[in-house]
This record gives structure tokens, sequence and C-alpha cells, in this order.
DNA sequence: AAATAATGATAGTTTTGCTATCATTATTAG
DNA sequence: CTAATAATGATAGCAAAACTATCATTATTT
């Protein structure tokens, strides 16, 4: 997928025939991305959306196989553009804890449409990834799937934060969980504060990405850094060190 | 629900019939966790669940009126007796950090089976929540549904354990986020060490329910405790510090 | 023994998920 | 510019899933 002449490479065998190569698939993945957000998973099916498009659902199928494996490719799309957005933006850091608050703002904003790819709508996908997102992987066929290398760019995903972890503290004993526990994190409270919002602190008003932000922040940097830089604390904007750096 | 004398009780709108009064509807509860472990949500139907058990899908529906709330009302049970499970060890405990090991315990825990309920096997049940307990809440019908109290067992749940993090540190930021954080981790860092294992330090060998208890112990500690305490650290056992606290 | 409630048996409806066939329209290659 | 080839549309159909309805039968209660 061409953004800024970069391509964003999907598992090909997620589909059967490339959506983002004809006007067929573009429209195919514009709609479903809106018709699953106004839908919910369940409600949306291929004869739907054929409709809608003015196409058929024979049409459909010769893109995705199913609904399933349509979900799965809509979030890899999420997952490698948020992969790309944070590799982007810490390219050019050196200061492994300004690389650590840059890939957790990517965490929460990757909603914010930034590239204008005319049939991906950011704000929907990302919806979608917080509503419908864990239902990619929690199936009986994930292991199978898992072997074709459906779940590669969420791994890959992760190990990156991991990575951004590690440089932060060499012996934190457990960058991935939490790395991918602040990626499930991002999802779960949005979707907390909006529908079940005694689940936790983020209110839905207010700049609701925001506060998810500097939650994650918060526990990062709680869980990260050994405590001699507590004190310096995640919270947003004040986080110019007042008090010099001391580890590393 | 009489466990030792002691009713769990699910929110009565979930069923047409209390599946816990009649021989139908208890076979259907210990059938449908089977299957659904078995086959997975999505392949399991109310057609296949009657064939097995010797009745009718007709019947079946008398119960229940189709299976998202049939899962809905399974992971109430599992919610309702976890949170059983920490008031009854954590009632004659005083020491707060005892009473959130003690929580921490019960949330990975509550896999084991201890009540002997004829028709519902934790174990099984456990596997079911770790796999699909989230779909139980990520639907388009979830405002309607929490206004119905479906969920109140689970947000009861978290707020005991909330109260007992605000008991070890009442400034403590985020007591909800941080306990609902939790719930999820243990499920879900289960289901990553055994399915997609780059995305958590959990391996599936060994103790796995141990491994993610430390992890919970771990976090919570770090996050819960002013830096002072980190010395004496979660894990119980061997978490001594080696490095001496200078922080506060 | 009569009334009431729960189940079984059977049937039928609508929607979903998916496949097949063939004609038509683009696209590309020679 | 035509011939080949690829993509789409149109239509049909089928098997399963997700229900609902009816009525007879069996328990249970009173």
């Amino acid at each position: 997928m061409a953004i800024l002449g970069i391509e964003l490479s999907i598992n090909e065998k997620l589909y059967q025939r490339n959506p983002q190569r004809t006007e067929l698939g573009r429209s195919i993945l514009r709609h479903s991305i809106l018709m699953i957000d106004e839908l919910g998973l369940e409600r949306f099916n291929f004869r739907k959306l054929a409709e809608r498009i003015g196409s058929t659902e024979a049409s459909v199928y010769r893109y995705f196989e199913n609904k399933q494996l349509l979900l799965v490719y809509l979030v890899n799309w999420y997952w490698e553009w948020m992969r790309f957005r944070i590799d982007m933006k810490a390219m050019h850091i050196n200061d492994p804890k300004e690389k650590l608050r840059v890939a957790i703002c990517c965490i929460v904003d990757t909603a914010k449409r930034n590239a204008r790819i005319e049939f991906i709508d950011e704000d929907v996908l990302h919806r979608i990834v917080v509503a419908e997102g864990a239902k990619a992987y929690h199936n009986k066929e994930v292991d199978a799937q898992n072997k074709d290398g459906f779940f590669w760019s969420y791994k890959e995903l992760c190990n990156r934060i991991a990575n951004i972890i590690l440089e932060n503290n060499p012996s934190f004993p457990y960058p991935r969980a939490l790395a991918s526990s602040l990626l499930e994190m991002a999802n779960n409270h949005i979707y907390f504060a909006e529908h079940l919002p005694r689940l936790t602190e983020v209110k839905e008003e207010g700049d609701l990405l925001k506060q998810v932000e500097l939650l994650l922040l918060y526990f990062a940097w709680r869980l990260v850094f050994p405590s001699e830089e507590q004190s310096e604390q995640a919270a947003g904007h004040r986080f110019n060190s007042q008090s010099g750096q001391v580890w590393h």
C-alpha cells in the first residue's frame, strides 16, 4: 500500500485477490470498514456489503474467503500502520525515554487520520479495532492462522515496543508482556470508557485519547523505570525532567 | 446457586427459565460449557447442543434466548464465583497487602475446581472465559445489555479489587483501571502463552498459572506501592531486592 | 383427579454462508 | 486493432444457522 511512497505489506494469504489493486477491492475495504462499524461484526455480512457497494456477493467472495479473514486483514492493516508510525517517529530519537513516550503516543494516536488513503478511514478503522479487534485472534483457527503468519504484524509491533522498553531498562523482566498489555489496554480502556465506565478511570467526556495516553504513560513509567526516577513521573506535558536523569 | 449453602445469583434477565432449577437446565449448562470449549463459540449452536443432550432445539430456546446470552450467563457465573472467592478469602485478612496478594491469587486460580458443583466444570469454564470471555461484552448490544445489568457482576468484581488496591495505596490514581487490567491480563496472557507466545514472557510449559500470578503480582506491586516498598516486592518468595531502594 | 407446567416432536421461516455457472465487460498482449 | 485473458455481474441454488409456532405428551403440583 502506497503511503508517501512506502508500502505496508499485508500477508497475502489473507486475501484471494489483492483488494488494494482494484476499484472494487478498494470499495470493499472502504465500505466493509464503515459497515462493520455501523452494524458490528456479527450483523455484518457479504450480502449486505455487496448490496451497498452495488456489486454481488460472489464478487466479494473473490476478494476475501469470509468475513473473519476480512477482519484479520483490516486489523493487520491497522497494526502495520501503527508499527510504521512508531518506526518513523522513533527512528531519529536517541533518548530511549523519549522513544517510549513517542511509541505510547502512537499506540493511542493511530486513530487520528494521518495518511490520506482515500479508501481507509483510520478513524473508523480504529473504532473497529477497539470494538472487534480481539475477535481477530479469538477463534478456534488461531493456531493454524498463526502458522500462516496472520498475526506476524501484531507480534512484530509488540516486539518493537518491547525493544524500546528494554532500551530503557535492560533488566525489565516482562518487556513483551508489558508491550502487549499496553496495546490491549489502549483498546480496552477506550471501550470501557464508552460502554462500561465503571471499569476504568478514563472518562468519555474530555479528551479520551489523551487520558488513555496518560494512563499508559503512568503504567509504563512506574513499571520500567527504577524507582529513583519515579519522581519525574509519567504525566504528559510536564514531562521535561526537572530532575536530572540518573539512570544510564 | 447453592455452593456450601450460599447462593450465587445470576441476573434473571439473562435466561427465560432458570437453568439451575431443572435437570434439563443443568444439562444445558454442563454440555454447553463442554461444547463451546470443544467447538469454539462460532461453531457451537443450539441444534448441536440439543442433539448432544438428547433434547430439542425448541427446549433449549426455552432456557436461553440465544447463544450470546448463554455465553453472558456463563461468564457471569464465573465472575460471581471469583468475586465470592475473593470475598471469602479476603474477609478475615487484615493486612491489605496480603489481601491484594490473595485477590490476585483468586484472579488466576478460579480455574481450579473448588466447589463441587456437578453441572459446572470450572476448569473448562475457565478455558471458555479465557478464549471467549471478551465476546460477552464486545457486541453492538452492550449498552442495552449493560442497562439491564448484564455486566454488574464484572463491574462489582472489578470494584472489589479496586478497593483492595486503594486500601494499599489510597492515593493510587487508577484503582479501577488497574483492577480491570489485571483481570484482562490474566486471561490474555494465558491465551497468548498458548497461542501467540511471542506476545508474552509467560511460557506454556511449566506452571502457566503460577507464572501469570507472578506477572500480575509484579505489575501490581510496582504500580501500587510507593517505591520504598519495592524492595519487598510482589512474588512472595524470591523477590528479594539486591539493589537498595533510593527514591523517597 | 384435575389443573398446571415442562418437555418432546414436528414443521416451517428467514437469514447466513458459501459455491457454481455463464454471460458480459474491461484490460492487456501480440 | 484484434485476440486472449481477467474481472465482474447476474442468477441460481444449497446447506446450515437462528429462530418461532403448534400440538401432543409427560411430569408435577394441588
